[in-house]
DNA sequence: ATAAATTTCAAACTGTTGTTTGAATCAGGT
DNA sequence: ACCTGATTCAAACAACAGTTTGAAATTTAT
C-alpha cells in the first residue's frame, strides 16, 4: 500500500519539523521515527523540500477556506467589525485543524512559526500565490476594523501580528513549560491563542506612531 | 597581531549570521569573507558555538547596561510610567549599538531574532543568567505601567512583545524591501522600531482576555 | 640576533546530510 | 500461476559541515 507509507512519513515529519525546525530535522530521523526506509521519502515525495511543502499543504488546504468562510460570515453580520472580531475569526479555523490530526492545531502553528522564520520568505510567497484572494479579503476586513490606518500602516501592523503569532507559536512548547513551572497553571495551545487575541487586537488597532517623550524622529538620530 | 584576525572574523560573522542565520552560515563562508584562514576560527574562538556567543556578547555588553540606566532614569522621573515610556526606553540603547559597529543596531536586532528562533532557548537562558537583575528591573517597570495585570499575564505579554520584536527584526530586511516596493517609502531599522512601539505598548497594556463574541472558553472546545 | 611563543596555513579527518542506485519484494490483473 | 508495475530495501554516493593536525611563518621578548 502506497498511501500508508506516505502518511506515516508525513505524520512523523510534521512532529519532528515542528519541534526541531526543518533544517535541523534529517530525513534519517524522520524515516526511523516513521519506521520506513530512508529512500522512501525521495521515492514518494521527490525531495525533502517537497516533503516540507506537503506537510504544510495538508493543513493549509483545511485552514484557509475555513478562515475565508468565517470572515465572510462575520462581515455579513457585522459590516463594520471590531479588530477583535476579525482576529477572533481565526480561532475556530485553527481549532478545526485538530480534526486533521490529533494535536493538529499545536503542530500546525509551530510549523507555521518555523516556516516563516526558517524558509527565508518561501512560505510567505507560497501562501500569497496560492491563497492570495483569501488573504486580500482578510486584509480588507482588518481595514474595515481600523479605517483610520493607511495601507502602509496596516501592512506593518499585520506583519507585526504575524510575528507575534508565529514566534509565540514556534516557542509555544518552551513557553508553556516555563509558565507551568513558574505559575502552576497548565497551558494548552488554545489557551495561548486566546491570550494572543487581545494583545494582537490592541496592537493592530493602536493609534499610529507619535514622536512623544521628547524624542526626535528616529531617522534623524540614526 | 591577534586582535585583528579576531575582529575580522567577528565582523564578517555577524553580518552573515544576521542575514542567513547561524545554522546556514558555514565557517568557510565566514573565513573567506573575512579573508582569514579557516582554522583561525577554532584557534581564536575554540568552536563555532563560542564564536556565536562572542558575536552576541559584543552587543549585549553595551546594550544591557544602557537599558538598565534608561529604565532607572525613567522611574526616577516617573514613578508610575506609561507602557509607551517603558518600551521607549529601549530605543536609545538600541540606537547606541550603531556606535559599536556601522549598522550595529540593524545587525544586532537581526541577530537577536535569529538567536531567539534558532537556538532553542539557549539565548534566552544566556541572557537570563548573565543579565537577570537588569531583566527583573525591566519587568518591574512594566509591572508599574500595567499594575492591573497578574504576574502570569505579564509573563505572557512580554513574551508576545519579544516575539513581535524579534520576528519583525529577523524579517526586517525582507519587510523593508516589500514596503519600499509597494508603498514607495524608504524604511530604516530605526523607522521600524518607531512603528513597533505603539503596537507593542498597546498590546502589552491591553485588557486581559475576555470570552466575548459568543465563544466558549477555548479549552472546552479543544 | 636568537630563542620562544604566537599565529597562520594547507591539508586531512570525521561525521552527517540529501540523494541515487539496482536488486529484492510485493500486489494486482489477466 | 504468471507477468507487470509499484514499492521497499541496504548500500553507496557526492557534497558539505566543523574540527584537528603539524609544519611554516611571523611576532615578541630577552
Amino acid at each position: 500500500m502506497s498511501a500508508e507509507t506516505k502518511t506515516q512519513i508525513l505524520d512523523a515529519a510534521e512532529v519532528l519539523f515542528s519541534e526541531h525546525g526543518f533544517g535541523d530535522t534529517s530525513l534519517r530521523a524522520i524515516t526511523s521515527q516513521a519506521k520506513v526506509n530512508l529512500a522512501s521519502v525521495n521515492y514518494h515525495f521527490g525531495s525533502k523540500k517537497q516533503l516540507i511543502q506537503e506537510v504544510l499543504q495538508r493543513y493549509l488546504r483545511v485552514l484557509m477556506p475555513s478562515v475565508d468562510q468565517q470572515v465572510k460570515q462575520l462581515l455579513a453580520k457585522h459590516p463594520q467589525p471590531s479588530v477583535e472580531q476579525v482576529f477572533a475569526s481565526l480561532i475556530q479555523p485553527l481549532l478545526l485543524l485538530n480534526q486533521v490530526r490529533p494535536q493538529g492545531t499545536a503542530i500546525f502553528v509551530r510549523l507555521l512559526g518555523r516556516g516563516y522564520s526558517e524558509s527565508q520568505g518561501h512560505l510567505r510567497k507560497y501562501i500569497t500565490v496560492h491563497y492570495g484572494d483569501m488573504l486580500k479579503r482578510f486584509v480588507s476586513a482588518v481595514h474595515l476594523a481600523v479605517p483610520q490606518l493607511s495601507d502602509a500602516e496596516i501592512f506593518w501592523r499585520l506583519h507585526f501580528a504575524i510575528g507575534t503569532f508565529v514566534f509565540t507559536m514556534a516557542s509555544s512548547k518552551a513557553l508553556s513549560e516555563i509558565a507551568e513551572a513558574d505559575y502552576q497553571e497548565p497551558v494548552a495551545v488554545a489557551d495561548i491563542i486566546q491570550k494572543l487575541i487581545p494583545y494582537i487586537s490592541a496592537g493592530v488597532g493602536a493609534p499610529a506612531a507619535q514622536y512623544s517623550f521628547g524624542l526626535n524622529p528616529v531617522k534623524d538620530i540614526a
